[in-house]
DNA sequence: GGGTAATAGTTGATTTTGTAACTAACAATA
DNA sequence: TATTGTTAGTTACAAAATCAACTATTACCC
């Protein structure tokens, strides 16, 4: 005798949406940026954007708006209002290019590079504490896989 | 003659932030959800949290707003508007539990399992075609610490 | 040179999200 | 059964993201 069954005992398909990629990314990333994001935006007021850009300028040293927009793949118009107020905090300065009177390149003041230096002090530690959970082998195999994934070669 | 060195010439420390957890999960997250996104949005004019909701509804069948919220880990007014616009796009039903009033069952209709199997059939090619660069262990070795960063255990 | 296209960055309008306060229903306890 | 506390879900308002149009400047090219 067998009965009906709905459409949910079934197996109809062997692909199974919590394992999709994009979905765990989402999770994954959402996650892990939680605890952090407390840190810049409680002890400096910044927002994602903002921390992102400034911490752009202290890996790579000065750079115009474009290129952090590039690199970061962040839209321009959320770059444009993240310089704006890191400038009008003193965290960066902008100087328009001689040459090209278009653009203008982003530095960090002091207090901006002392900002980012907390920052960075805070992010190592809390990347070490998420690689903990795992291998050194396997982390560094996750960090290449991300960094396929992203695009970044 | 030891030239004076800028602060990017040095090396201060042997974290890079370019290998930032966080950051490169974030990155992977959105170009993953790029490509995706356009067949939900074009398609059915959902919104993430809106396929986000359908696909639990579709994978785990009948639930309420508050059980998709903890398995997706999504905030309930999120939820709640997503399934407004659900609701009223006819891809899903409510209806009030008769003993606590104050929840709903939602339940996909027939279009909305429709869109949710056309859905799941672009996600599961879209998948594949991610996984593709890697060999089968490393996607599992992947989707593996994913869900652990996730918290999802 | 003059006209057209392209580029860097900004601004404004519209959507979407986040936060908090709220309603309605239920539970527990005295 | 009144009182107080919880819970499911909604709504209102503020913050932020998105999209399109805009300014100013440079590049192209006839």
């Amino acid at each position: 005798m067998t009965e009906k069954l709905t459409k949910h005992d079934m197996v109809e398909d062997d692909f199974d949406l919590a394992n999709f990629l994009p979905f765990l990314l989402n999770q994954a990333a959402e996650e892990s940026s939680l605890t952090f994001q407390d840190v810049y935006k409680n002890r400096y007021g910044m927002l994602r954007t903002e921390w992102r850009v400034l911490f752009h300028l202290g890996m790579y040293g000065r750079m115009t708006a474009k290129e952090i927009g590039a690199r970061a793949k962040i839209h321009k118009t959320k770059v444009s209002r993240a310089v704006q107020r890191l400038a009008e905090r003193r965290f960066i300065t902008r100087t328009r290019d001689s040459r090209d009177r278009r653009s203008e390149h982003l530095e960090l003041t002091a207090a901006g590079e002392a900002a980012y230096r907390d920052l960075r002090g805070v992010a190592k530690e809390y990347d070490r504490k998420l690689a903990r959970h795992f291998t050194s082998g396997e982390v560094a195999l996750l960090r290449s896989m991300l960094r396929q994934l992203a695009g970044i070669r």
